[in-house]
DNA sequence: GTGGTTGTCCAGCGATTGCTCCAAAACTCT
DNA sequence: AGAGTTTTGGAGCAATCGCTGGACAACCAC
């Protein structure tokens, strides 16, 4: 994740290096909480872009000096980093282990894009992994790294749904229907970023699930 | 199209404002050929990506000065704007216009996602509209506008043959599945883009054409 | 030729970027 | 209290951004 545009002496200096209320620590303790402030950066990179937030964004909207920014990240790179580990996680807990976990694919996958289609249509902000997909990766190999094992993460959820359904055919039906969902998982996400109404998005979530009733 | 950081005094100075040749024309001759800037510009914008690219880099790649191609355009964004005018007519003549000129829906179908998916495989730029809707659209009203009358086009083209199918069951139907290749589409590109192997994107035109043949 | 007009070159402006330096502050140890 | 360690605040650096100003060059009409 690293841009590359500065020398860095040490690298990412301590990022998570040791846990956050451990014995042997000595010096002045963080004025502020690592969890929330990550999670507030969070939705800072997701909504305005990563690239299109500043450190000086940071600053403002976390009440937060860069100083104390690189002190505790290293750099920006390296608080992204951080930021999608818990988003990972976060979109893995709420979406996809719900798929993963359904009593039957038919009903897993209903819910699943209803879940993502309700989320795109509340806020145009996408998800912050897709859009790093498609605003970075061609830059960044280790966003890159990132987002392609994410597509590959949700294509395996979306594939066990599949494979599960009554109707399903082959090995290679399974396949095909998976990389169908895949891809229109990935074009509702850029049509809410790119302006979709809501009423546009619906008509295209309710595309994908009349899709998936025909292959019950 | 305007990014607004800088004032400009008269806005797109000349753009096209009057034909390459007309007779009444003094001054100075123009010592580069606007056709063939305006596609070595395009295809710039499209590997580099609109915001990615600097007006240095034009000035090194085009072998022009930036003062020559601000005379000429006006702004980086009127540049961007004369360009998508050459891209949308380029795409429209490519893709859509066979699509909709089809003999029928099914096969102008699938020749749209054979092409659609060779053109994401040969280089991983992506459609240039696409990325700009995932890039750009979100802080610029006017590419945001652009992009947005872009997705209605393909949209359009896209039912059109949808609808043409034997197998198309009901005005819902042609319209649920309209949005499902569109959101299929912009997920290919999406997929293109954030570097998916030539074999992942076939997979992925594999599961739409699959889907299409049971429409028949 | 002369004047008017337009394109080209080069330098540089003001703003902004990610990031660093350093002195002061706030803690834990002995 | 002192030494050692870490965070904080603010100033500032080098690079880069889109864009502009001004001197000169190349064309027109007369």
């Amino acid at each position: 994740m690293s841009s590359g545009r500065y020398k860095s002496r040490e690298g990412s200096r301590s990022l998570n290096a040791m846990p956050p209320s451990a014995v042997g620590q000595s010096g002045r303790p963080r004025q502020f909480e690592l969890d929330d402030v990550l999670a507030r950066t969070l939705n800072i990179f997701w909504r305005k872009g990563y690239r299109n937030t500043t450190t000086r964004d940071l600053e403002a909207e976390l009440g937060i000096t860069q100083s104390s920014l690189y002190n505790a990240f290293g750099s920006k790179s390296g608080l992204l980093d951080t930021v999608l580990d818990r988003y990972q996680s976060a979109v893995d807990g709420s979406l996809l282990e719900p798929l993963r976990r359904a009593p039957d694919g038919h009903s897993g996958l209903k819910k699943f894009f209803g879940d993502v289609g309700a989320w795109m249509a509340a806020d145009g902000r996408g998800c912050l992994m897709v859009n790093l997909m498609a605003d970075e990766a061609r830059t960044d190999s280790a966003i890159a790294a990132r987002t392609s094992e994410h597509r590959q993460r949700v294509r395996e959820a979306l594939r066990t749904a599949v494979a599960d359904m009554s109707g399903a055919g082959g090995a290679d039906s399974v396949e095909q229907r998976t990389d169908l969902l895949l891809a229109a998982t990935l074009g509702l996400n850029i049509a809410a970023r790119g302006g979709a109404s809501s009423t546009e998005l619906g008509c295209i979530v309710a595309g994908i699930t009349t899709e998936i009733e025909s292959w019950a």
